[in-house]
DNA sequence: ACCTGAACACCGTTCAAGT
DNA sequence: ACCTGAACACCGTTCAAGT
């Protein structure tokens, strides 16, 4: 008689996304995740192929918690693309160390085909047809990725800024005079003003 | 008679830098670069104190190419932007295996210091001030970053897109749609047009 | 001082064996 | 069928020894 599995791969994920909150995506391996359910190391087989697998079952559990559903479409256009782009910033927030995982896996997740899909949709509300579409969902993507990895990995704040407040103004007028006012800016500014500027733009004229 | 030193921080960074251009970042070992330059693996911890430092030879010898010299003043700022900007994606596309390098540890480039000095400068002459400067430069440093990463880890004309047209009308109608444009849009233009979007929306008014 | 090789504590993964 | 433990081929890095 065949013993029942014990653990479903969803247990897996989250064991494995614990082990990333706790220590860090530098400590995340089969051993570390085995431990964690209370397993022999090579008992994490029978659910997945190979750490990849592993990793993808992690981001599927991350972004399934985003919500794809359209925001009221009597809202402006601009603002139902910021309640979108926030819903992804929020969910990753509270996970930093998937970041890497997400950037490198994101083109499998089904859940965010799903969230471009309702962004594409709001685009098209906005005016955008074609090429310009395309290019407006493309900057999207590499605006979000961006300023998410930026946030996370050399914040505004951080220690990084006051090194460019350090920077010797004869050799740097411009970058020390900037950190002075980069003091006044926090994360939620800087993220909703970057994105003004590029949604502002996508339906303008040239100049 | 102490005996000279047979490799310069030059040599172990070209080195480093053949291999991942060679057998990609996963490639890139202490083993592989001491078996690169021809001495023990041990050698090398004569010259760098870990791989940390080793990765930050790297990324100083590529971004060490790229020009920080401003571009003529007399051209249109966007255009001196987009120079500026190319100037980065042109050097990093020549040696995609260090995108990831880039990304942790750009905060310590000073080149790319001098790259964000120069920018601010254009930036000034546009007319941005202040905040909007501060944020001018931190979504410009996002776009760019994640731009560089879309591209060179699941371009637009990749298996990626194709999926994505083959997905079900039905359930997907936008984004197959859209996949069909995506097809007439290179990277080039993409990136380009992303760019275009980013800068006409910083210096227009709120609609 | 420069360089080497053995050794240690880690990886992911294969394979044979136990229930 | 589910799970285990030894083993293999890798890591980065410490340490003692050779010239």
């Amino acid at each position: 008689m065949p013993r029942p599995r014990s653990l479903t791969p969803a247990q897996l994920a989250s064991a494995a996304l614990h082990v990333i909150d706790h220590d860090g995506l530098a400590g995340l391996s089969m051993r570390a995740v085995a431990q964690q359910v209370g397993m022999s190391t090579m008992a994490l087989y029978r659910y997945v192929d190979d750490r990849d697998e592993l990793e993808q079952h992690v981001i599927d559990l991350v972004l399934g918690a985003v919500d794809t559903n359209p925001p009221a479409p009597d809202t402006p256009w601009p603002e139902r693309i910021e309640i979108m782009a926030n819903r992804v910033r929020d969910i990753v927030g509270a996970h930093p160390g998937v970041v890497p995982l997400i950037i490198a896996h994101r083109h499998r997740s089904t859940r965010l085909l799903r969230w471009s899909e309702t962004v594409v949709g709001i685009l098209t509300d906005a005016g955008l047809n074609g090429r310009d579409r395309v290019i407006g969902l493309r900057c999207l993507l590499a605006y979000i990725v961006g300023a998410i990895q930026l946030e996370h990995l050399g914040p505004l704040a951080g220690p990084g800024t006051q090194a460019i407040a350090d920077l010797p103004p004869t050799e740097f007028p411009y970058m020390s005079e900037t950190a002075g006012h980069a003091r006044t800016v926090n994360a939620d500014e800087e993220f909703r003003g970057g994105l003004a500027n590029l949604l502002r733009g996508m339906t303008s004229e040239l100049p």
